[in-house]
DNA sequence: AATATTCGTCTCGCTGAGCGGAACAACTGG
DNA sequence: CCAGTTGTTCCGCTCAGCGAGACGAATATT
């Protein structure tokens, strides 16, 4: 779906493209709560571009619902009760994220790279966190939703190799292995034998495959039975960061690697 | 269009009844976060009644959007990144916002010292509200989006200690203690009985701890069900405010912190 | 006072997103 | 090996969502 690079959109969601009902109306919801103060309907309209009735049936709706409350003057929205509610009750159920996020913060704030922790789901690279060094020169990854193909990155490549065979073997060859850089392999075999290179290894890199003067090194992240389900990763620009440096972290990487582990139960 | 007095519902909302599609999806959201644990689709099941397809379809639907995430195992479904801040966001603009601001600001004219409202986010501090005092001398801190240290601040330390004790050792196993000060707290054994100190104080202090010259103390803020969701301090340089006339203001602060309560409803 | 403009609300026929029974797949544990 | 449980996919039906357009009620302009 997102094949090409997409930017990791800081802002609110882009509402009016939202093919889903649910989620357009979600996407409401959002830019309401994002502008922090009691908002009309035509300047709701302005802020998602959604046509008028439209907004105002989702406004209606989620007003009747409870979610959404009007102010005495009977015309701007505000956060209802059951809205309020909502946010109280997701603030306290972060507790597996935050031990996680805990750990890679500690990992970043040591090697002064960025760290992030991923996991494969239905073929795709999907983040479950990033935590951002300190440094000017950033690269703009999607966070959650969106996902990266698995054969460009240190990350994909280490969770593809740590497959079974088998199913390894269905993955790739359903494949498109599209070239991003002139270094992103887009051969079956050759990315055959770098996964079984990694495997011998236990990390994987990632040489410009993706984003030119980007490197990236991951190291695998064990289940309670031993199975690999998740794949921790450095990654920064060349120029400050080159690859054989980056390797030097692996030891490092390991040690979180096992801390994730553990917070797993 | 509601003119009617409709009670508000304090339980899950009926997910299964509802007809509208753009509700019911909500709604499940609503069960999710109010479990406070990662949730698999049969355990949803159970909760919400809906038949296991449109569960399914739901759930991938907002995995899909980066509202949700998969746990490593692949199975239970958590809060993600952006549902996550989209509860902050909610709880720094609802209608409860404008009232804990205007308590907030009482205390601080009653006793001339900047305060704070500070809630846990991901392992972060993150301030909801902060009034200045009207001093010249001030302390410029992120409000919103940047966060802080929990280990050598107040507010943050009060939060720690309020979690449960598995919990609070894990995430603290994991902490890296940054030194700020010399008086910053290094030391996991410290930090532990510290914890346990303010647990039996009812309140927290940070003497200069993370700014040299800039004292605080914290009273814990509960909501209805008596759980600590959010930290409330006062803060201000030790030359004008030394740590023992900053101790004084605790039943001051407590006061407040009720009241902040009741506006959680 | 009359007119122009803006904003919220309502109507209504079209249509595709959501629906969920049923079948399938992948595990788990006896 | 099979029974039981849980996650995923299929697919045809149908109704919730859609939004151009119309309308009344405010507010601004002349």
């Amino acid at each position: 779906m997102t094949g090409q690079v997409v930017p990791f959109r800081r802002e609110a969601p882009d509402v009016a493209n939202e093919t889903s009902s649910t989620l357009k109306a979600f996407g409401v919801l959002e830019v309401l709560v994002r502008m922090g103060r009691p908002v009309t309907l035509s300047e709701l309209m302005q802020a998602t571009e959604l046509p008028k009735p439209s907004l105002h049936r989702t406004l209606a709706l989620f007003e009747e619902a409870g979610l959404l409350s009007r102010e005495p003057d009977g015309r701007a929205y505000t956060v209802g009760q059951r809205l309020s509610r909502f946010g109280l009750d997701i603030l306290r159920n972060d507790a597996a994220a935050a031990e996680r996020r805990i750990i890679l913060r500690r990992v970043v704030a040591e090697i002064g790279e960025s760290c992030n922790l991923a996991v494969m789901h239905r073929g795709d690279l999907i983040y479950l966190d990033r935590i951002e060094a300190d440094w000017p020169l950033r690269l703009q990854l999607p966070v959650g939703g969106a996902s990266l193909r698995p054969h460009c990155c240190a990350s994909g490549k280490l969770l593809l190799a740590h497959r079974g065979v088998a199913e390894r073997d269905r993955l790739l060859s359903q494949m498109a292995l599209e070239r991003f850089t002139d270094r992103t392999i887009t051969d079956q075999q050759v990315l055959q034998s770098e996964l079984d290179r990694i495997l011998r290894n236990g990390y994987a890199v990632d040489n410009e495959e993706y984003v030119l003067g980007v490197a990236c090194v991951a190291v695998p992240v064990a289940d309670s039975r031993g199975e690999v389900v998740a794949a921790l990763a450095v990654q920064g620009a060349t120029a400050r960061l080159p690859l054989m440096r980056a390797i030097e972290f692996v030891p490092r990487l390991r040690e979180a690697a096992a801390q994730v582990s553990m917070s797993l139960g």
